[in-house]
DNA sequence: CGGATGGTTGAGGCCGCTCAATATGCGTGG
DNA sequence: CCACGCATATTGAGCGGCCTCAACCATCCG
């Protein structure tokens, strides 16, 4: 989800003793658990999170990263139908689901932002499907680091706070695929990996955007 | 989204000189266009609707199929980001978008029936996220199937007014992959197909949900 | 009956997966 | 500062599931 400019009214507000409290997490750390009782709603602060789904057999699928301005955690039912953990060492703001039930009735500003957020993260959703109905995996890739770029906004340099099981998961692929796909995109200046391998440098974004379809 | 008795409020209160207008399309007629300006929102009062999206080199991509009851056509911008075509001949009723712009901000009924289609449009669109990005042929094939039994409600006996074209779009598989899995299915005796192709019966509806994962 | 449309079946190829080995970064302790 | 160990990432070889391309079949209409 961009930080586009709908959501720090939100943040704003949360400093100044508004509804939502702290929480901090510390890497891997999970936050809820699908099953779990639904009780909050989360917005990133800084770090970032992952929110994902298991078949039975540890198949896993990241449904989204979330990183700072993000919001997370909503849902239509009582229970936890996605398990969410940190990715890196994270800050939350925890607001209650009942706020959110309460807030949906008035005009405030915070039931805005909130059918603003679930409108925006239907699109991702969207998005996210046609990549991984009816992309290869190096349209994947592509797809996956502009969206990072265009959402970071730190121009050439991307911080990759995710591993390559998350990229992977998150991607409809594995590892293997992930890596070799960062290398031939490397292979052919369409990026630049440094050695710590955690971040890409993109260095050809129109042959990206080209990948993108 | 299956009709689970939040929407028949709505579909109710358009039979009283409601917001809701009606209107009727005949099959794979278009119900609008990505691109167009997003002006209303709609629900299927009988036929099926596709909503889709399209890569430029024809690719296509379904996000979801719409069945009675089932309200699609939510924007977060103005902006049409999918294109919607009548599956079958399809009546829906039609609601501006500024009534739901209007009503989020009040405590009537249609707001409330807006945010649960949401959430729930939501949650599909996760299960349809760990189908695309995880799950072999046969196992999206019987999701699929096991997915419209629900919705249906018709028990053994499942309609299937989309083409295979259209279920492989939806399912990110080719025509010949669907056609193949139906066929295997049908082999095993988990299903059987009859002559005329636009329904199937679940024989095993177990077998089904153990393929499901 | 004939043509059109949509669905099924077959043969072969390719992209991404699996399995396995190697490399790299980083933290820890000598 | 180097040696070592561990976790993570990369690279390679071979395989397989789904795709591609093509032929065939069924159903529906005129």
């Amino acid at each position: 989800m961009p930080n586009d400019g709908l959501v720090p009214a939100v943040r704003h507000r949360q400093g100044e003793a508004g509804p939502g409290s702290r929480r901090r997490f510390a890497a891997d750390e999970e936050v809820y658990a699908e099953g779990d009782r639904a009780v909050h709603f989360y917005m990133v602060v800084s770090g970032a999170v992952r929110t994902y789904r298991l078949l039975s057999d540890g198949r896993r699928q990241i449904d989204g990263f979330h990183l700072p301005g993000d919001i997370f955690g909503l849902e239509a039912g009582e229970e936890r139908r996605t398990g969410a953990d940190a990715v890196t060492d994270t800050t939350v703001t925890a607001f209650r689901r009942s706020d959110r039930d309460a807030l949906t009735g008035d005009a405030g500003a915070l039931a805005r932002e909130v059918v603003a957020a679930m409108l925006r993260a239907l699109e991702r959703a969207q998005d996210h499907m046609l990549l991984l109905g009816r992309k290869s995996a190096k349209e994947r890739v592509a797809s996956f680091l502009l969206g990072l770029s265009r959402r970071a906004g730190t121009g050439g340099a991307i911080a990759l706070p995710m591993s390559r099981t998350d990229i992977a998961d998150h991607l409809g692929l594995t590892i293997e695929s992930v890596s070799r796909t960062l290398t031939q995109l490397e292979r052919e200046g369409v990026i630049a990996l440094p050695a710590h391998r955690r971040a890409v440098e993109v260095r050809d974004g129109a042959a990206l955007r080209r990948l993108d379809g």
